[in-house]
DNA sequence: TTTCATCATACCTTAAAAGTATGGAATGAT
DNA sequence: ATCATTCCATACTTTTAAGGTATGATGAAA
């Protein structure tokens, strides 16, 4: 068989013209040469070169096969470098998902953003889908990393990093009471007492879900939960309608901007909604790794808004 | 290094999705694959195949790595192919050689058609030159083979093959005598004793004039030697320049068929001229040999011809 | 003719690839 | 839940083949 060895002795001899120089060049000594090229020679069924008392000359043969020498290293050293900048980061896809309340976050648009600009040619693909579809694409390897807003349920090898822990805010309908006179220093949560709740719960998502009731109940009241939605988008829709109120994360604010008014909470009731990265902790790639690199970075910037 | 080896395991593995499958069909047992693949991951700095209790999945800088695999391996079949296909005959540079009195022999365009028709991939190259520039080819390996009309001087590993012998006839311009009264069962050479002689001579090639000459002695006289040219159909011109008489090979009487008359000697002077095919018995590729074999091949349908 | 350069051959050494036996982890059936 | 099964990984041994050393043969140049 054919091996690279061959090759480049095939090329090293060829360059050289002669068997000694080309040994030199390869690091070996001559006779291992000699017999590399004669193997070659016999397997082939042709000289493929003339050997001459000044040196080697290439054959027909041997110059077609010199072509299809240097074709094949530079293949093989392209196909080499490619996964070597796939390692590295430089190239390759990179698939981010999201669930859809994660994608309102200010902070990804800078993310995507700035992993463009760095990595070029790493081309991104983006995945909407609830905590379940993005950790069952995350175990697939559909997607690369995700960001939740629920901690995920622990598997193996499957990490979970707190990007940005955010305050929630109240969202009433345009039309409540409660917007008009928005209390100076932040509302309490026991004001609520009162109020019909629309919340949000995927099929195995309780996360803001539970924070939320247990959060009413540290405040002394059960929730009166009026409605439940999927998403957290739709409670908000129905907010909007004036079907009740809800909590939201803060970066929720912009949307439904006319017909939803955002209360804050008073700084004491302390609750915050997360934003996680989910990643596997194998295939780590360098853009995988630069991305996760950045999210963290990000934390710490976004970290100080999320104290104010 | 990677080498081949590491590329066909990739692709195996990548097929079977299962070591020992991969193995098995690499003639292998599995644990010098796994160790194989471990090499090659660790030289790459990335894991190219997940490891399941299933099987073996690939990772994206796998998945680049199998498609590098796939295209390398092919290019170097490919090249090894390349190479066989020259060594057959059926691809490649064929380079012919002639004198130009060779050029003339109506086997030759046969001979190159045929050529072309069994082995239409082979490029023909037609390169003129007097003998010693042939045979310096043939030398350097500029020309592969080449017809010549003289024997060549011995050189180590150069074959001359005799391929036509046919006989001489005389040349005389329109207006001699001779071109008038052709005598029936052709002319004597002693008949001849008076003309004035055209003959050609190059600086190495002393074939057919010596022949020639010797002829004449042969005959009882010595030829009166007018002029001498360079090559067979400058002598020629001159004979239709009505300036002497010339013999030349049969197969030139195409030539100045206007202005020189050929007139055919007796059968008992056993006059010819050879054509030669000379060539290197190195660097055997198929085309050359099928030449070779051919040109013999030709030698016997004209041998009749040339016993006329 | 001698020397020098260059490739070939014979023989030995070393390194690396392959084989064997076995262990450990995960899956699926009873 | 346990056990058998399927796979891949590891440790150790054997085999193969690539590489090294010494030397010979050959042809060109001085």
């Amino acid at each position: 068989m054919i091996e690279l060895r061959h090759l480049h002795a095939v090329i090293a001899i060829a360059e050289e013209r002669n068997l000694t120089r080309a040994a030199e060049r390869l690091g070996i000594q001559q006779p291992p040469l000699t017999r590399l090229l004669k193997g070659m020679e016999q397997e082939l069924g042709v000289q493929l070169f003339e050997r001459h008392a000044r040196g080697m000359r290439l054959t027909p043969a041997g110059r077609s096969m010199l072509k299809g020498a240097y074709d094949v290293i530079e293949r093989m050293d392209e196909t080499v470098e490619d996964v070597r900048r796939i390692v590295r980061g430089e190239a390759g896809e990179l698939s981010i998902g999201f669930t859809n309340s994660a994608l309102c976050h200010p902070s990804l648009p800078d993310m995507l953003g700035q992993f463009r600009e760095t990595w070029p040619d790493v081309g991104l693909t983006l995945t909407e889908g609830n905590s379940s579809q993005l950790l069952g694409a995350l175990r697939e390897d559909t997607v690369d990393v995700a960001f939740v807003r629920t901690s995920i349920p622990y598997v193996s090898d499957v990490v979970v990093e707190l990007i940005v822990e955010e305050p929630m805010v109240v969202a009433v309908p345009r039309t409540h009471r409660l917007a008009k006179e928005a209390p100076a220093g932040g509302l309490k949560l026991a004001e609520l007492e009162d109020e019909d709740f629309i919340l949000y719960q995927s099929q195995y998502n309780n996360g803001l879900y539970k924070t939320i009731v247990d959060a009413c109940l540290g405040a002394g009241f059960t929730p009166r939960i009026r409605q439940k939605g999927p998403q957290l988008l739709a409670a908000l829709n129905l907010v909007a309608g004036g079907l009740g109120i809800s909590l939201v994360p803060q970066s929720m604010q912009q949307h439904h901007a006319g017909q939803v008014v955002y209360i804050p909470l008073s700084s004491r009731t302390a609750l915050t909604a997360p934003l996680y990265l989910v990643f596997r902790s194998v295939r780590m790639t360098g853009a995988k790794l630069y991305f996760i690199h950045q999210a963290r970075r990000i934390r710490q910037a976004y970290g100080a808004v999320a104290a104010e």
